[in-house]
DNA sequence: GATTTAATAGTACGCTCGTTCGTGTTGTTA
DNA sequence: TAACAACACGAACGAGCGTACTATTAAATC
C-alpha cells in the first residue's frame, strides 16, 4: 500500500515488493497469482484501512451534523498524518487508473463511490434532522467538500505545505455554516485538523 | 501530451511514442536526448497549451472579477472539452510525480504554481477594485476554487459524469457571491460551462 | 555538382518486468 | 513413520524499457 501510494499501482511491481519484504520474486508472485490480483488485494486492504481511519472515528459520533463534522476532521487528519506514505491512497491510485479500463479501475471506482455515498448520506441525515437548511442539496455539498479534501491532500503533497489542512477545514466549516449549521456545533480542533 | 495525460509521464515511453508517430525508437531518442528531457519537453508544451486554452481567454476580459469569472469558465471548459485526452494534463502528471524528486517534478510544481499565482492575483485585483469584499482572503479563495476545479476534473474522468462541471461552476459562483460579488456580473453560460 | 551537416533508421547492450516450471523445505494429517 | 499439502525458492523465458553506437539518407552550403 505504501509503495502504491507513492509510485502508483503500476509502479508496485512484484519484484520491487519482493525485495522490499526480503522475499523472492517468485514467492510473491505465487502468493498473489498475478499482478492484477496483487493490485486488487492492495486496493482491498487500503479500503479497510480507510474505513478504520476515517469511517470508524466518524461513526463514534451521533448521526447527522456531528458525524459529518467528525468525518471531515478524520479525513483531513488521515491525509495529514500520512497513514499511507503518499497521503491518501485512493487519490494516488485513482489518478493512475482513471483512464485504464479493467477490474482494478472498477474496484477503485466502487470503493470511492461507497465512501462518497456514506458521506452524502450523513449530510442528508443532517438535513433531515434540521441541522442543515431544508433547501440544502446534499449531492452538491458532498461535491464541494470533496473538492476541499482533494485540494488539501494534493497541494500538501505537491507543495509540501501543511497549512492547506487549515484552509480545507475552514472551507468546510464555511460551507456547513452557509448551509445553516450552528457554528457552535462545529468545534475547530486546536492543532491543525487535530481532533 | 495525450499519452502522458492518460498513462502518466512514466507511461510515456520512447518506444511507445515512436510507434505512435510512425518513427523509429532511436529517432525519437536522438531527438530528445533522454527520457527525462522528453518528459520536460512534454510538460513545457502542455504549459503552452494551458496558457492558450485558459489564460488567453481570461486575458480578453478586463482585470478583476470579470477575468476571474472568465478564467473559471475557461478552466472548466478546458477540462470538459478534453483538450488533452485524459482531461487536465497537469492534474494527471502531478499525481504521478508528486513524490518523485527531480527536475520533472520541479517543472510541474513550478508550472502549477505559476497558474495558481496568476489566478490568485486576479482575485486580489477584484478585491482591490471593490468587486469582492475587502476582508476577502485571496489565498483562501484561490484554494477553495482550485478544489472545485479538482473535483470536477477528477470525478468527470473517474465517474464518467458530465454534470460535475455544472456543480463546480455553481460552487465557484456561490463562493464569489458570498465574497461580495454582484451576481449579475457572473453570467452562467447556456450549456454546461459553455461561454 | 561536390562536400559538409543534420536528422533518421538500424542494431545491440544491459536492465527490469510478469510469468512459468521444477525443486526443495516445512508442517500437518493418516 | 509415511504420505501429503502448502509454501518458498532459483532459474529461465519473452517482452519492453532506456541508451549508446554505427550507417544511411536528405538537406543545405559552398
Amino acid at each position: 500500500m505504501n509503495i502504491a501510494s507513492i509510485e502508483g499501482l503500476d509502479g508496485l511491481s512484484i519484484g520491487r515488493l519482493a525485495t522490499e519484504v526480503d522475499s523472492s520474486k517468485s514467492g510473491v508472485a505465487a502468493l498473489f497469482g498475478s499482478k492484477e490480483k496483487l493490485q486488487l488485494a492492495t486496493v482491498e486492504a487500503a479500503a479497510e484501512v480507510f474505513v478504520a481511519e476515517v469511517v470508524a472515528p466518524a461513526r463514534e459520533h451521533p448521526r447527522g451534523l456531528a458525524r459529518v463534522w467528525a468525518y471531515s476532521i478524520a479525513w483531513l487528519r488521515y491525509s495529514e498524518r500520512r497513514v499511507f506514505a503518499g497521503a491518501c491512497f485512493f487519490r494516488a491510485v485513482a489518478a493512475d487508473f482513471d483512464s485504464k479500463p479493467g477490474a482494478v479501475r472498477e474496484l477503485i471506482v466502487g470503493s470511492i463511490r461507497t465512501s462518497d455515498s456514506y458521506f452524502q448520506h450523513a449530510l442528508q441525515t443532517a438535513i433531515d434532522n434540521g441541522e442543515l437548511g431544508a433547501e440544502t442539496d446534499a449531492a452538491q455539498l458532498r461535491f464541494e467538500i470533496s473538492g476541499l479534501y482533494f485540494a488539501a491532500n494534493d497541494e500538501s503533497v505537491l507543495f509540501d505545505d501543511a497549512t492547506v489542512y487549515d484552509r480545507a477545514l475552514r472551507g468546510i466549516r464555511s460551507r456547513l455554516i452557509a448551509a445553516g449549521a450552528d457554528a457552535s456545533a462545529l468545534p475547530v480542533p486546536d492543532s491543525p485538523a487535530e481532533p
